[in-house]
DNA sequence: TATGAATGAGTCTTCATTCAT
DNA sequence: CATGAATGAAGACTCATTCAT
């Protein structure tokens, strides 16, 4: 017997999927409710009953955009090889979400917008950062250790490698032309790499 | 006699400063026509008078808003000292700009997301980016042509460093904290540069 | 249980009603949505549920002011009795008719009006003068066809005839004065049948 | 000198003749003062200076239209002939007008409308008819008097004349195709004369 | 739970009229 | 006399939310 608990969850989801696609075509304030119902193929009413309003729905799309697995990139800090190797391999993994997420961006550029005024939005983004940082600071923190790189603010340094990549996608989404998305795993890091290394004498 | 050109350019600028502002408070959608009435203290039929729409008003602050005066930036190419400096300068002129800009950044990322649904946004927008390109790109070439600066792609590598100014600001705009600003007309690039320039040995 | 359609049918009819009161007194143009609301007896919304525009309001009283049933006119063809019997029925029955249309003659001119400028509301009026006209030439020709009526264009001759009954309505409209109502269904026609009938000598 | 009257006079009448065509084009609701200022050519204040409102320029409008030159018509009664001939004479004549009048239906059919709600208009529009039906009931008499025509209610018939010709002219103006234009002066009004004219044999 | 008809405050836009120059 | 910028009341329409069934 399929819980309530679980038909309720498949509704939830109806209802995300189709506010997330909304969104995404027509602007979260363009959208209507009833753009909703009609992608959701439930009735307004069933809306009303699992979301409490057109804001709740908001929040609940911002979460599942900006609340996503990092558990693989989190286990990267704990795998073998230089951590040259591990910033690479994290910026390709990187640069694979952000594929992922082409379709999305609309909406992530949305919340953005939106952080400007309201609290709750800017947390939710900023703690998807910080997770990144963290990671990253990491990688580069084993990195001085260890004497591959050069002494430096290890998360300064982070952040201005996450900076620059979720620059690069911005640029991507404003103009694909403006960025070789397909080397943009490799190009862009090996410049950061090129000086932060110390030099193979 | 402030002849009729003076009296409807203020007018214009009444407006579009109201605009300006209302939509950095309350958001492009959000922000009412009423709202600009009141901030522009002009009546509702003045704002019909010179703008045809609220849309119009839009367009016409989004050009305000990414069309500005880089001839101080252009006329960096031209100076003396060595390409690194000429980057520097660049990068800490380019730094200045967004703060006087900090406080539309939030329309600024309205305008972002919005281009994904208008090719006119989208275009203001690309012009801008292609100006800073084409500037920093220049710079860098003329590092590679005289020896001091690595083998590159030239415009691969300034959008690189235009995206990690731009996902600073980001960053910045999202969570001060994240980004020290104060530091970042320097750290940066410098981290950058370090992998640029070509070993002084 | 009043089914659906029911209500439908009766919230249709309700704002209808409302919308020709409202039409009619104040006129088209100058109606406003507020007003059948208020006359209605619903709400802003519901109107719109039931009607995507005013325009689309204005056509459906359209539609019925102009689409009526002709049912027992056009059963006359082909009843008893001699043609100029027949004609002079019809034309007591066409004269009882604009007498219950009495109260809707502001809009039919408006309407008249208005079909300067719409194909659709032009095909609605047309249609309703051919149906008219049908009825008439069928009863001339068949006066025609028995040697009662002098021989002449059947056609043409049921036009006069509508003619003259429209501008009569359209002069009492304008001046009740000007036209006896009450023997409306007998001198013109009489005057017309006149010169139609063949002499019994 | 082309003293002031004249200057004002030639105001007026561009005015109105801007305000005829816009009315009778977009309808005088719909019809908004800027459209007649550009048809003009003059200014909005020169509008306003010469007519205090717009519905000052309707009444003016409605005045060009429904009072014009019957004096030709009038003179008929005088003119030598059967009875028979004048009435002919005067129909062709009123055929003629309609004629010239075609381009200003839209608008005559709207001024029927609002008769329904302005005394003012009504009253010209009465005022009109009383004089056309003045003239033929004057012909008509005549005729009885001459013994050519059947002992009638002169004036009766005369409304019912001026009837069919107005109802004619709607049709047509609804749908051209309804109604043969161009033998409008002889076939309808011979239907009648035909019951009208005492028998000679 | 689920439905969708109904609500009505809120929004953009229009346009007759005014009035300083 | 003439201009046209400015006014602001009014009106069509939208849409988040509610609630009887």
């Amino acid at each position: 017997m399929p819980a309530k608990k679980e038909i309720e969850e498949t509704r939830r989801r109806q209802i995300l999927d189709a506010a997330e696609k909304v969104f995404t075509t027509r602007g979260i304030d363009k959208a209507r409710m009833d753009d909703i119902v009609q992608e959701s193929g439930l009735s307004k009413g069933a809306l009303y009953w699992y979301f409490k309003s057109k804001d709740a729905i908001i929040r609940a799309v911002l979460d599942r955009v900006f609340i996503y697995e990092m558990r693989e990139a989190e286990a990267l800090v704990l795998t073998e090889g230089s951590s040259s190797e591990r910033l690479k391999t994290f910026v390709a993994f990187a640069v694979q979400e952000y594929k992922r997420f082409e379709k999305m961006l609309p909406l992530a550029y949305e919340f953005v917008a939106l952080a400007a005024r309201s609290k709750a939005i800017r947390e939710a983004i900023v703690g998807y950062f910080k997770r990144y940082t963290a990671i990253l600071t990491e990688i580069i923190q084993q990195g001085i250790d260890s004497g591959e790189f050069q002494p430096c603010d290890p998360e300064g340094t982070a952040i201005s490698v996450i900076a620059m990549y979720e620059g690069l996608a911005m640029l991507w989404f404003i103009e694909p032309e403006l960025v070789d998305w397909d080397h943009m795993d490799t190009a862009p890091i090996e410049t950061i790499l090129a000086g932060l290394t110390v030099e193979k004498s």
